[in-house]
RNA sequence: CGCGGGGUGGAGCAGCCCGGUAGCUCGCCAGGCUCAUAACCUGGAGGUCAUAGGUUCAAAUCCUGUCCCCGCAA
């Protein structure tokens, strides 16, 4: 089938490159403008516009999917079929009226869940035991078309949603591929999403990374692995922010926020309930660093506080 | 020219404002001690203080250029 691809992150680029090495033919990658971003604000291009350079692929970049111009060049390359993986922009029905067959959607969770922009994060923040991606027919309410494909993937207990990331855009590249030679042959069935079952999965923020050392310290340590690598977690210490990469949950109590204890694994935080060993830990200007390393550098000491 | 913080033995930091013997906590090596600890004690090795110039009797420290790293912001 002649694909054409929308899409801009590190998940959709390897949706892509799985594409590529499938009988299928991408015509086309859509990619948001390149932009300014970085320290100094330098120009960055998307990973899709670089696999596009390199595969000298057609590489459009509209502001808008809106305008008129765009939507003729899309019609002009009479694709079978749009797929759409993390594109971040919601398509118009105009443009989903485009391809002879319709326009899928590679979604990292088992939809109806976690609709939104960061399903993946938000499963291991919630602390649950599996995920998956699902495969589905786009229209334009988000993340709310017919299923036509799901894989389930199992969490383990100290998954990072780096990690997933990485496991999803793999398996979900593999089923998207299998997926468009079910749809090419006819063999695919679409499944109307369960209303009542849906739930969001909202964008992450930066301020969603403050630790609050009352709540329990599984909960705080789903929530690190969850926001890896961004937006990150951190707490406050001597008035700088002290951004905590990698903890365990262990059997320590004390007054929330307070260095119960110090080893050479890292140093131990008590929570609401249970405490949290902190391993590795990055300082306000510095580099990433093991914990005791900080211990060291830091001089910091049992029964001090962080907020 | 978006804003800011850094580069000091193997690690993490202090010293810089107010120039004048290279410091702290670890690690490493050798020896001792202990029921035990982030164990402890004694001794030791290891640094052109990112780099290139400048000022000075004297520069990690003051001035100028360059390279590299990081946070914020997007």
């Amino acid at each position: 089938m002649r694909i054409v691809f929308f899409g801009s992150d590190d998940f959709a680029a390897v949706c892509l490159k799985e594409l590529e090495q499938s009988s299928h033919q991408v015509i086309g990658c859509v990619t948001a403008p390149d932009a300014r971003q970085g320290r100094g604000m330098r120009l960055a291009l998307s990973p899709i516009k670089a696999i596009a350079l390199g595969a000298n692929l057609l590489c459009l970049q509209p502001p808008s999917l809106k305008e008129e111009a765009i939507v003729s060049q899309l019609q002009a390359l009479e694709a079978d079929i749009f797929v759409v993986v993390a594109y971040g922009k919601i398509l118009t029905q105009t443009v989903l009226n485009i391809p002879k067959i319709f326009c899928v959607n590679v979604h990292g969770s088992l939809l109806p869940h976690y609709r939104g922009a960061a399903p993946i994060n938000w499963a291991i923040i919630n602390g649950d035991h599996q995920t998956g991606v699902t495969i589905m027919k786009v229209n334009t309410r988000m993340d709310a078309g017919d299923i036509i494909s799901q894989k389930t993937i199992p969490l383990s207990e100290h998954i990072t949603a780096d990690q997933l990331r990485t496991q999803m855009a793999r398996v979900g590249g593999k089923l998207l591929v299998k997926t468009l030679d079910d749809i090419q042959t006819g063999h695919y069935t679409c499944t109307a999403q369960d209303e009542s079952k849906a739930t969001l999965a909202p964008k992450l923020t930066k301020e969603m990374g403050r630790i609050h050392w009352q709540q329990s310290a599984e909960a705080i340590d789903q929530l690190i692995r969850g926001l890896k690598p961004w937006p990150g977690t951190f707490a406050t210490y001597k008035d700088k922010m002290l951004k905590i990469l990698e903890a365990s949950v262990v059997k320590m109590e004390g007054k929330p926020g307070t260095v119960v204890d110090i080893g050479k694994e890292g140093f131990v935080v008590a929570c609401g309930q249970d405490s949290l060993l902190v391993k590795c830990v990055h300082p306000q200007a510095a580099k990433i660093m093991p914990a005791y390393d900080f211990v060291q550098g830091y001089r910091l000491m049992a029964g001090e506080q962080l907020t």
